[in-house]
RNA sequence: GGGCGAUUAGCUCAGUUGGCUAGAGCGCCGCCCUUACAAGGCGGAUGUCGGGGGUUCGAGUCCCUCAUCGCCCA
């Protein structure tokens, strides 16, 4: 920190100050330029640093950003700060998504709510306007959401899905797949929304549950294809009556027999296995079904033949003939046994189209929802709703629906647009389609390989999955925002002068006629695309298909750029092709086709949002140039993302990735959990349980949000965060209810006083929006906040203790460190921080975030805290022993601050700033020191030399400017020593044991005490430096250790196994309590030893278990029982 | 219907390859404003590890099964 003033660590205020921290240090990295990744950096050395790329999931421009973001952004963060300490070259590319549909679908709601204006009163452009401002506005915010945060992204770099970067790789890719043959146009059914008159994808649908009916109509067989004895009618049943007029036959299955039986086979099964409540309503099945087999499977079977015999049926209302065909989607055992089949409006249909293709498929929708001119005539231009009545009263006049009995109630799984929450519409419509054969393939083979590897694990199964279904990729949509479909439609209409269109078209000549001219046309439109300077295969590609109608051919001409659209407006008056126009027909004497060729019009969808997203990895590095970034970014190293998009998104970077590059865009993917609320229910604003991430950084800071955030990531697919209101007067926290987070305004139950909610503006009056607004947050961020607070008056202590600190530099320092060896705890404490260093680098190595949040919890809190700090309190009143507490305090605050740099970085920029001032140099070795830390006479003497090298190069001089760019900690193995962390593991088992009885005989805190520990000889030595500790700790006195140390005449005791701690007692002594604490002791002991000696008395588990087990548990056993003994001697002596 | 996951203290969660008198934080009960931190310290209570079966010397951990809840796909 660049203060005037020298620093006073007095002064410090006793609560980190997030706000202040997040205030200053973002300003002060950004200005610095830490985040940005230069091409072929270098290192101090000038070695290129290696490169580690991030490309951040682009949030939605859609809205704010929400608490899954906060953690999917917290973690992409975490490895990218702890890389670049690394001494990577890293590159966090930031962005954000235009989110198609969601995106026009939240401004179109604005639009009508507010100036009540549809999309069609602004047009195209002007509604895109109108995104662009709205996009402007929530970029700008969600930017803003991710500083907060701390995101170390490299904003020079900043890309938007929609942007011209972004925009010239998806016509790149489209241009491509276009040119392979990879896309196509076909029919296929839709989720269309009515409303928006756009195709929904599935997953953009939510089904709920609504009350309908379930009418039964019959159909007429045509009379002529009748049999004496068959039936005149067949009946069928249909939940959206008004979709009749689009069957296009009736099914009845092609062996009901066998349908039936197998259907009661299933029924037996599972009555056998069910439990005796459940059996009843089987049964009844059972019994319908036997019974089924007298009422109805001899018609069935008599449809089945008359099927097979070609009966055709005459559609009431429509008069048209539809045939009845044998199909297994008609159940014998439900209703009549028969089906209608309407392949453009069902799902189920649809299929049985497809295996059925001559039945057809006719679409009676317009794009509105009202019926066109596929239906007679009064039914066009109604609604389907509307439709609905008029067919069942019409069929109720026609006497094939009795309206009295041929109606049931029903509830209907109804799908809704999740865009406007309307009814979607089945609906049979031309999309584009990206082929996925080879795609999926080369996707799937990338995972499976192991070019990509999924954490955790199992998630690689649902990607297989998925892909492994190779279905094609629907990839238009019909909006506005988007990247347009570069695809010009140029239609080839044939007319004949005098002959109905039927006639001619079975013949062979005049087709051939009709696509020789197709063929003439496309040459004629390549030829004048040239002239224009457009070169094909590079800049366009013309294919011919089939038209909408049996008379027409479609150009399709795909561009690449904007100039060969430009080329392409300008064929618009000019495309004269009269030599062709009015052609005779050889064989057809009097017959002459006349030709009609549409101006180009451009498509006028937009791809799939996931088009563009899929480009990401590369298109944000510039993709199709050959640029340098590309070159030392891609592939990228890692996607952090969540599970709901493993599909979606995941999937198709990497086929993308292999088709644009030939390699997979990342070598890792980690799936995060999915945050949920106290209920297990998805948060969500129009729940009212959704917590903004805002509030919580201003409630308890950014570097609780993150650390809180990293504690919870663990391995499993979701974790719960309870949610709570706090009251904005008294700042206490209201357990959120289903029931209260759906009000406008809450009663806080601590004060008594009212609050509003996000539902004030608009469910609530006037009073309510005045009310000052309540905040969702969660308390789980508490431990993150104590945490940050703990650490930060760690850092203070240290501070206040360092002012006459000299670092390990020089000839006073050598002298001090030979003079002064280190002590037990600080080699404890070493040991502990090496371990430390060890497991968090691996286990954010392998995104085991939790692990690591929890590792450095405890060291901070347990060790560091706990007991390093307290001892030093007692070393720092001792000149003779301050300087080596202060190197060894402040090598290890170094250490532990930069450890915890990725997880908080505010707190940790601000520790080491302040610490900058009080100790620029840091490092407990001076640089070239022999006397090191390694205990004498250690076999590791050999390697000893380079470790102080190294220890000297990455802490034992200047502490570099910001701990973004510091060194990350290298975890020292000579320091790791299990036999000492034993040792002191005795001692603060002694000191526990104090506290124990002190606590037991209610001594009260401040008066001092004595105690005696007998124990050998080698723990005494161990126990005897610590005596300024137990004074400090435990205000106890240690009065006689070893061997030969006797408990006073009046003590309390507690044995340790080898080891009995006897507290002098004489003036408190409560010979009750005691007893009390004893017999308890007794108890536990006694059942410790019971479970033991079970176990050692088991002859299979000593011959069987591992020798070293085992040995373990008789110790454990040896040690219990000493304890016995010790506790019944100190009773019997109390009694 | 298929797949995945969860079920451990009042709450939220840890618990690596089976070796555990089952841990943490919050909450709860005591005592303490011991000058880094009351957003703290010290001590304490709390569990048929969802139920049942199996494998094993030994199961919270592995296998089977049932139940409840959640997510994804159809």
């Amino acid at each position: 920190m660049s203060t005037d003033a020298p620093l006073n660590p007095e002064d410090l205020p006793s609560q980190y100050d997030h706000e202040g921290a997040q205030a200053r240090w973002y300003k002060f990295w950004d200005e610095r330029g830490y985040f940005h990744a230069e091409v072929g950096a270098t290192d101090a050395q000038g070695n290129k640093k290696p490169p580690f790329t991030i490309v951040i999931p682009p949030p939605n421009v859609t809205g704010a950003l929400h608490l899954g973001h906060a953690l999917n952004n917290t973690l992409q963060d975490i490895l990218c700060r702890q890389k670049r300490m690394q001494g990577y070259n890293v590159l966090w590319m930031p962005g954000t998504d235009h989110a198609g549909i969601a995106t026009q679908a939240v401004v179109e709601r604005r639009l009508l709510e507010e100036e009540k204006k549809s999309r069609h009163d602004l047009g195209r452009e002007g509604l895109v306007e109108r995104i662009w401002e709205w996009k402007q506005q929530y970029e700008k915010r969600i930017l803003g959401q991710l500083k907060q945060l701390g995101a170390s992204c490299d904003w020079q770099r900043l890309r938007f899905t929609l942007d011209e970067v972004c925009a010239r790789a998806v016509r790149e890719t489209f241009f491509k797949l276009f040119s392979d043959g990879k896309i196509y146009r076909g029919k296929r059914l839709v989720n269309w929304d009515t409303y928006l008159q756009t195709a929904v994808s599935d997953d953009e649908v939510f089904h709920d549950p609504v009350k309908g009916h379930f009418w039964h109509f019959k159909y007429p067989f045509v009379k002529a294809d009748l049999k004496p004895g068959e039936p005149e009618f067949v009946s069928i049943a249909t939940t959206r009556p008004e979709t009749m007029l689009g069957d296009t036959a009736v099914a009845v299955h092609p062996d009901p027999a066998a349908a039936l039986d197998k259907y009661e086979a299933e029924l037996k099964e599972k009555l056998a296995a069910a439990p005796a409540k459940e059996r009843a309503p089987i049964e009844a099945q059972l019994k319908a079904v036997g019974d089924r087999r007298q009422s109805i499977l001899p018609r069935l079977i008599q449809l089945r033949d008359m099927a097979q015999r070609g009966v055709r049926i005459m559609l009431p209302l429509a008069e048209r003939e539809i045939p009845l065909i044998a199909d297994e989607w008609a159940k014998p055992e439900l209703g009549s046994g028969c089906v209608k089949i309407t392949p453009a409006h069902d799902e189920n249909d649809y299929a049985v189209w497809q295996r059925n293709l001559d039945i057809g498929a006719i679409n009676i929708m317009n794009a509105d929802g009202t019926l066109n001119d596929s239906v007679p005539a009064k039914y066009r231009g109604l609604s389907m709703k509307a439709a609905r009545k008029e067919v069942v009263a019409d069929l109720a006049n026609s006497g094939l629906h009795d309206p009295d009995n041929d109606v049931e109630d029903r509830e209907i799984d109804l799908a809704h647009s999740d865009r406007s929450k309307t009814p979607i519409e089945p609906y049979l419509a031309d999309q584009w389609f990206v082929k996925m054969d080879e795609l999926a393939q080369s996707a799937m083979d990338a995972v499976t390989d192991g070019r990509v590897k999924i954490t955790p694990e199992r998630y690689g199964k649902t990607y297989l999955d998925w892909l492994s279904e190779k279905r094609d990729w629907p990839v238009g949509r019909q909006l506005w925002w988007g990247h347009r479909i570069p695809i010009w439609h140029v239609t080839v209409r044939y007319s004949s002068n005098d002959q109905p269109h039927g006639d001619l078209l079975d013949d062979g000549e005049v087709k051939q006629e009709m696509s020789d001219y197709a063929e003439s046309a496309k040459s004629n439109l390549t030829a004048a695309l040239r002239k224009l300077g457009l070169e094909e295969g590079n800049d366009f590609t013309v294919v011919s298909m089939p038209g909408d109608r049996t008379t027409e051919s479609t150009l399709l001409v795909c561009t690449k750029s904007r100039i060969a659209d430009e080329a392409i407006e300008q064929l618009q008056g000019d495309l004269a092709f009269s030599d062709v126009v009015g052609k005779k027909v050889k064989n057809h004497d009097s017959l002459t086709l006349a030709y009609e060729i549409s101006v180009p019009t451009q498509d006028e969808e937009v791809l799939d949002t996931w088009f563009s997203s899929a480009l990401w990895p590369h298109s944000t590095l510039g993709w199709p140039e050959h640029t340098p970034e590309l070159a030392e970014f891609y592939p990228t190293s890692v996607l952090i993302t969540s599970r709901d998009i493993i599909t979606l998104w995941v999937a198709r970077m990497v086929l993308a990735g292999l088709y644009n590059m030939g390699e997979v865009p990342f070598k890792d993917v980690y799936i995060h959990p999915k945050i949920l609320d106290g209920y297990g229910e998805t948060m969500s604003k129009s729940k009212g349980n959704g917590v903004d991430p805002l509030d919580v950084i201003e409630k308890f800071g950014a570097d609780a949000l993150r650390f809180g955030l990293a504690y919870l990531t663990t391995e499993t697919q979701d974790v719960r965060m309870p949610v709570e209101f706090e009251c904005p007067h008294c700042e206490k926290l209201i357990e959120q209810t289903k029931k209260n987070r759906t009000q406008p305004r809450v009663e806080c139950k601590h004060c008594g006083q009212s609050f509003s909610t996000q539902w004030a503006a608009s469910h609530g009056t006037a009073e309510d929006q005045a009310l000052p607004r309540g905040a969702v947050v969660s308390e789980r961020f508490e431990l993150g906040r104590r945490f940050c607070n703990k650490l930060w008056n760690a850092a203070r202590f240290s501070l206040q203790n360092l002012s006459d600190y000299k670092a390990a530099t020089g000839p006073d320092a050598m002298q001090a460190a030979v003079a002064e060896p280190l002590t037990l705890e600080d080699r404890w404490l070493l040991s502990r921080l090496a371990t430390t260093t060890r497991e968090v680098t691996a286990a954010l190595a392998e995104f085991r975030y939790a692990d690591a949040s929890r590792a450095l919890y405890a060291f901070a809190w347990n060790d560091f805290c706990d007991y390093y700090v307290e001892i030093t309190k007692a070393r720092f009143a001792n000149p003779a022993t301050r300087l080596a507490a202060q190197r060894v305090l402040s090598h290890v605050l170094d250490a532990l601050v930069r450890l915890l740099h990725p997880l908080v970085p505010f707190l940790t920029e601000e520790i080491w700033q302040l610490l900058n001032e009080m100790a620029p140099l840091r490092g407990l070795t001076p640089p070239g020191s022999q006397e090191g830390l390694t205990p004498p006479g250690s076999q590791q003497q050999a390697s000893r030399d380079r470790e102080v090298t190294e220890a000297a190069a990455s802490h034992g001089c200047e502490a570099a400017e910001s701990v973004c760019i510091a060194p990350w900690p290298e975890a020292d193995e000579s320091h790791i020593d299990a036999e000492i962390e034993a040792q002191f593991a005795d001692f603060q088992e002694v000191l526990a044991a104090v506290r124990e009885i002190r606590m037991g005989q209610n001594i009260p805190p401040r008066e001092p005490i004595r105690f005696a520990v007998r124990c050998d000889n080698a723990t005494a030595e161990l126990l005897d430096p610590m005596k300024p500790y137990f004074e400090q700790m435990a205000r106890a006195t240690l009065t006689a250790v070893g061997p030969g140390a006797t408990a006073p005449e009046r003590s309390a005791s507690k044995s340790l196994g080898a080891i009995d701690v006897h507290v002098d007692v004489s003036a408190f002594f409560d010979a009750d309590a005691e007893i009390a604490r004893l017999e308890k002791e007794e108890q536990q002991l006694a059942k410790h030893a019971q479970t033991l000696t079970a176990k050692l008395s088991n002859e299979n588990f000593v011959s069987r278990a591992p020798a070293e087990v085992v040995q373990q548990q008789r110790e454990k056993l040896a040690e219990v029982e000493a304890q016995i003994v010790a506790v019944t001697a100190a009773l019997a002596k109390l009694r």
